[in-house]
DNA sequence: TTACATGCAAAGCATTTGCAGATAA
DNA sequence: TTATCTGCAAATGCTTTGCATGTAA
């Protein structure tokens, strides 16, 4: 006999999400779990911090955008998500937690992923002093409409 | 014999600036010509609008931002230079008109290019609607000094 | 109890824009 | 002469911050 209803998935990218943020000692408060459920309970994603904002308006709870921008930015210090700066004032969060790039469709300010294994590169050899922080490739793309 | 000084380089990137910026129908104007010198004569640069401002202003002219900014703005268009994103609330125009992707060491807030040869991107197929406008291949890398 | 978090409104910052005066053709 | 350009100052849009209030542990 099984339950009909699994309520509770110990595995699921939220609840890995929120032993994370234990972990890391910052306080898995109301706001936080929201948002942690928004982005990792609906699959792979690519919000804008206003898509998210909305998203928790549609739910019929609140959360201010200066919440929501903070915790976007803790949750990418924390490596839940990947922040890529598609344009000039325009930042979108990926939950994708797989090595991937990025497809960026700027007529309809939405993205698409590339998985590593199709990147090959041979980045020349960087000195001791630094250290590699990220790698961004986005490739952009136009719909045919306007040939600009 | 040969002139002691070369006062005029038709094949210059400078001269072919102006050649596409006359091309193009858009004039030539003193603040135009002015802003293709110093960011042609000078070889490769990474200059952002407010550094090319201070050229301008160390060579005793003056140009204003807004006109800085427009002018790299229809350079862009017109193809002579490539603006790049690095971050939020940060562009970099690059004068290299090779195929050629960036290296963006982020404390310094500098760039160094790396050359197409030793980039392979195999990406997935694009659907003919869409056209390829451009890509960006980032690299971000830190100095040791702050490992966050 | 208290250190940390939230939310509001105000500030910040690079960039863009409206518009009156200036200029290239 | 006139369409285009410049420069100022104000506006924009996203994001961050200061600070009073709220809350998790």
């Amino acid at each position: 006999m099984t339950t009909a209803i699994k309520v509770y998935n110990p595995f699921s990218l939220y609840e890995k999400a929120l032993k994370t943020i234990e972990k890391s000692g910052i306080r898995p408060t109301k706001q936080r779990r929201i948002l942690a459920k928004i982005l990792f309970d609906k699959g792979n994603r690519h919000v804008s911090a206003e898509e998210l904002f909305y998203d928790v308006k549609k739910e019929d709870r609140k959360i201010s955008m200066a919440t929501v921008y903070n915790t976007l930015k803790q949750f990418t210090t924390l490596g839940l998500i990947k922040e890529v700066v598609v344009d000039q004032n325009k930042s979108l969060y990926c939950t994708n937690n797989k090595s991937h790039y990025h497809l960026y469709i700027e007529d309809e300010g939405k993205i698409v992923d590339i998985p590593t294994k199709n990147v090959n590169l041979d980045i020349p050899s960087i000195p001791a002093c630094l250290q590699l922080h990220n790698i961004d490739i986005i490739v952009r793309i136009r719909t045919l409409k306007d040939k600009n």
